[in-house]
RNA sequence: GCGGGCGUAGUUCAGUUGGUUAGAACGCCGGCCUGUCACGCCGGAGGUCGCGGGUUCGAGUCCCGUCGCUCGCGCCA
């Protein structure tokens, strides 16, 4: 970091003064880390954002300093200044940066005086979460918050600098909008001067980012804060930051290989090297060898189709799925799994919608396991084969639709994935189906969303079309996804007609976009990445939580500041709101 | 909306079968200490056992309700 302009309360950053600055007068500034009071000598770490110097105040050579240091208390703020000297050899302290030096106080004056925080900031013992949000501003002393915000920048300036160097503009696009139609709920804001309607804070800038490449902007990217009024989860918060990013006359490739180079290049901030081109693989395979279209790979385990192993099979389990147009799907685990615990999975595969979870453990005369009396002598080992199993392997069997079964062992296979990961792995999922049939509305559904371009042939049953959307997954994370999108006012129609969404609805949700459209839109196509998460993966944090600087709890309240609080009677009725409390 | 876990000192936790005065570590306060760096030694203060109700001679402990935090399901295309 620069040094500072030499002011009245520092010269140098305190965790950056080094052996060559010894004999130099200094002054730093910061905050009490910890003290240690040994009645004649006193020794400070003191802390700024560049990290810890140690002061000394010696009673012999300054007595003032000395007695006047005896009161300061941890997280006291300071200035202080003095002659930087080096450490006797026996007194290098090796596991501080600065741990060759110390300043010794010739004269200090304590700027603020802080009360005893409500938790330790010098340590890594776990506090209670709702306690580090209340003092957020304590807790982001610490020094792995504030690596978080170091990183955090640094991450969002390399794709500032990256997508800058390949002619993207950063344009930012509204936050007081109108409801656009992802498939999230709203956040909403009353209009004050149109009573009865209402402002939505956006899901993501999608329809902007589009009406932009029909303004011809070309290359559009943002830093965008997004909304999604849902419940959250460890990695999801209700507002969140994405990269959003949009080319006009691409297709898949020109997409997918600016990503893999402004991947390559972000990824390398946080450490994660990633060779280019990014593997590729299709939705198809993955739900199949994986039960996931976001797989952490690194786990190991992989699902196999039985299907024509058993198609001849007596045992009624297996037999029904198939002739109901199922399938047989398995994996195997190469280690002893207890009975208890097989137990405990059947259970969870009957939660998740399996009919039951079949096991077999692989002994050298066959299999023990409760389906084996019921199948043929040839059915054993041609499973063995196709699996690979080896004896004191265990393997589990789903029998049903191809959607359960891919769903249930692929819920499992993580379960019983015994491997710590290593590494990394990340991938493109490609060739994704355009819908998915959504059982509770008995319809299509988008997969994306209705703007993602169809292929294939548009003629045949909706369900058999292919989008030509893209996702990117690291460790099992979804970290991003986009698609190339409609740009013709016919296709964009054909699609309506298969989500069954009439001209009527169309033009009311989304009109401007539909009228853009008729105006000469280009061939275009984006991505959105989700930073929060890429920070959060990054910095080996299990919660986003831990990659926001202000981030609200699971409940969506903020401890500190008390939001969401009640408002003034008068607030609401000058924007024509009633209170469901006040009646 | 549903299910699991948690809630005891400022913090992180322990607390047996329901039974005397609810403990430990760190932190805090006071004293001693001139080379510590998680300083050390001595002493001390500090508790609405989340909240409300119930069972009981007696509840931190059992029951019911409720609130908060958290993980997951639903939801989030």
């Amino acid at each position: 970091m620069k040094p500072p302009r030499p002011n009245p309360y520092r010269t140098h950053w305190a965790g950056s003064l080094r052996k060559d600055k010894v004999g130099d007068s200094v002054r730093v500034a910061g905050w009490v880390h910890r003290r240690r009071d040994h009645g004649g000598l006193i020794f400070i770490d003191l802390r700024d954002r560049t990290g810890l110097l140690q002061l000394v105040f010696r009673p012999d050579e300054s007595p003032d300093a000395h007695a006047a240091a005896g009161r300061l208390r941890s997280e006291d703020v300071l200035t202080a200044g003095g002659q930087l000297v080096a450490r006797e050899a026996e007194a290098v302290n090796p596991n501080l940066p600065t741990g060759e030096v110390e300043l010794t106080v010739e004269s200090f004056e304590l700027l603020a005086d802080s009360e005893t925080p409500p938790f330790q900031i010098d340590e890594d013992e776990p506090v209670g979460e709702e306690l580090r949000l209340r003092y957020r501003y304590l807790d982001l002393r610490k020094e792995r918050m504030r690596d978080m915000l170091t990183l955090r920048h640094d991450v969002v300036r390399a794709i500032r600098d990256h997508l800058s160097d390949e002619g993207f503009l950063e344009v930012e696009t509204p936050i007081l909008t109108r409801s656009t139609p992802e498939g999230a709920r709203d956040f909403l804001v009353p209009s004050r001067l149109m009573r009865g309607s209402w402002y939505a804070l956006p899901q993501s800038p999608q329809l902007f980012k589009q009406l932009l490449m029909v303004a011809g902007a070309e290359r559009y990217f943002q830093i965008a804060r997004c909304f999604r009024d849902e419940d959250f989860r460890a990695d999801r918060q209700p507002e969140f930051t994405q990269l959003d990013m949009e080319m006009a006359f691409v297709d898949e490739e020109d997409v997918i290989d600016t990503v893999d180079r402004l991947l390559a290049r972000v990824l390398a901030v946080g450490g994660i090297e990633v060779s280019t081109p990014i593997e590729r693989v299709s939705y198809d395979e993955l739900m199949l060898r994986y039960g996931s279209d976001r797989p952490d790979r690194r786990l190991g385990v992989e699902i196999r189709d039985l299907t024509d192993v058993f198609r001849g099979t007596e045992l009624r389990v297996f037999r029904g799925a198939i002739d109901a147009g199922g399938v047989v799907r398995a994996m195997k685990v190469s280690r002893d799994i207890p009975r208890s615990r097989l137990d405990e999975l059947n259970e969870k595969a009957q939660e998740l919608g399996a009919k039951g979870l079949a096991w077999a453990v692989v002994e050298p005369t066959g299999w023990r396991s409760p389906i084996a009396k019921n199948l043929s002598e040839g059915e054993i080992p041609a499973a063995n084969d196709a699996l690979e199993a080896r004896d004191g392997d265990v393997i589990f069997f789903v029998a049903d639709t191809p959607a359960i079964a891919a769903r249930v062992l692929g819920a499992l296979r993580v379960e019983v994935a015994d491997v710590q990961p290593e590494g990394h792995d990340i991938f493109w999922v490609i060739d994704f189906p355009m819908f998915e049939w959504s059982e509770a509305e008995a319809r299509w559904d988008p997969m994306h969303h209705p703007f993602t371009s169809p292929k294939g042939d548009l003629g045949a049953d909706p369900g058999t079309w292919r989008s030509r959307g893209y996702d990117v997954v690291l460790d099992g994370w979804e970290l991003g996804g986009g698609s190339i999108r409609i740009n013709r006012p016919d296709v964009q129609q054909r699609v309506f007609e298969a989500l069954g969404i009439g001209p009527e609805e169309a033009r009311e949700r989304f009109g401007f976009l539909l009228e853009a459209l008729r105006y000469g839109a280009p061939p275009h196509g984006g991505i959105a990445f989700g930073i929060d998460r890429m920070i959060a993966l990054l910095a080996g944090r299990d919660s986003i939580r831990d990659a926001i600087p202000f981030p609200k709890t699971a409940s969506g309240s903020d401890p500190m500041t008390g939001a969401p609080a009640p408002v003034d009677a008068r607030q609401l009725r000058e924007l024509g709101v009633r209170s469901e409390k006040a009646g």
